[in-house]
DNA sequence: TGCACGATGAAC
DNA sequence: TTCATCGTGCAC
């Protein structure tokens, strides 16, 4: 397994939402180490994306998707799930890549298909906000051996608030997995 | 200081 | 289709 560097998380997010699947979600808690294959995810473009929560500018919740990339965005969505981003592109940008299911490899417990159940089953939750993705306790990887995958788009899921932004197809998912969160 | 509303999931 | 449940952003 081969952590991820910087560079590769500051790159134009549409490329690092696609470059993401098939790639290690890992999360050593309490010595037990939680690890899951990406294999859906969401690109947020930045401050003129009106899907992203960066769009309301830099908050107290969003500085972080404003700062350097390689870092997590962890949030609480309708008061009881969290959802899982990687902050991308340079400082200042505001754009993340929202994980929405995993392939279940090692140590994961229950369903890991959609976003709040992938953080449940990783142990992910608000004290893993911007926390350093080269750390050693929470990182993503690639396993070295990696195969060409086939890679659908479609538009993201649950913001149809946001206008035109919300027939992008920006939401990507491995073709025909067992573990893509919704058709 | 108060309040409407989610990048969801499960039940009905 | 409804509802649980609470942090966030913005109106007052």
């Amino acid at each position: 397994m081969h952590k991820l560097p910087r560079s590769f998380y500051a790159r134009d997010t549409t490329e690092v939402a696609r470059d993401l699947l098939g790639k290690y979600l890992v999360h050593v808690l309490d010595g037990v180490e939680r690890v899951g294959r990406i294999i859906e995810a969401e690109a947020y473009l930045g401050a003129h994306d009106l899907a992203a929560h960066s769009s309301k500018g830099i908050t107290a919740r969003t500085k972080v998707m404003f700062g350097p990339p390689g870092f997590s965005y962890v949030y609480l969505i309708y008061g009881m799930h969290h959802c899982m981003n990687a902050v991308t592109e340079n400082e200042g940008h505001g754009s993340a890549v929202l994980l929405r299911a995993l392939e279940p490899v090692r140590n994961l417990e229950g369903k890991t298909s959609g976003p709040g159940l992938l953080c449940k089953a990783m142990g992910i939750d608000l004290r893993l906000n911007a926390h350093d993705l080269l750390s050693d306790d929470f990182y993503i990887a690639d396993s070295g051996a990696e195969e060409p995958l086939t890679i659908v788009e479609r538009p993201r899921i649950g913001v149809d608030y946001a206008g035109e932004w919300a027939s992008r197809e920006l939401r990507f998912y491995i073709k025909d997995n067992p573990w893509i969160s919704r058709k």
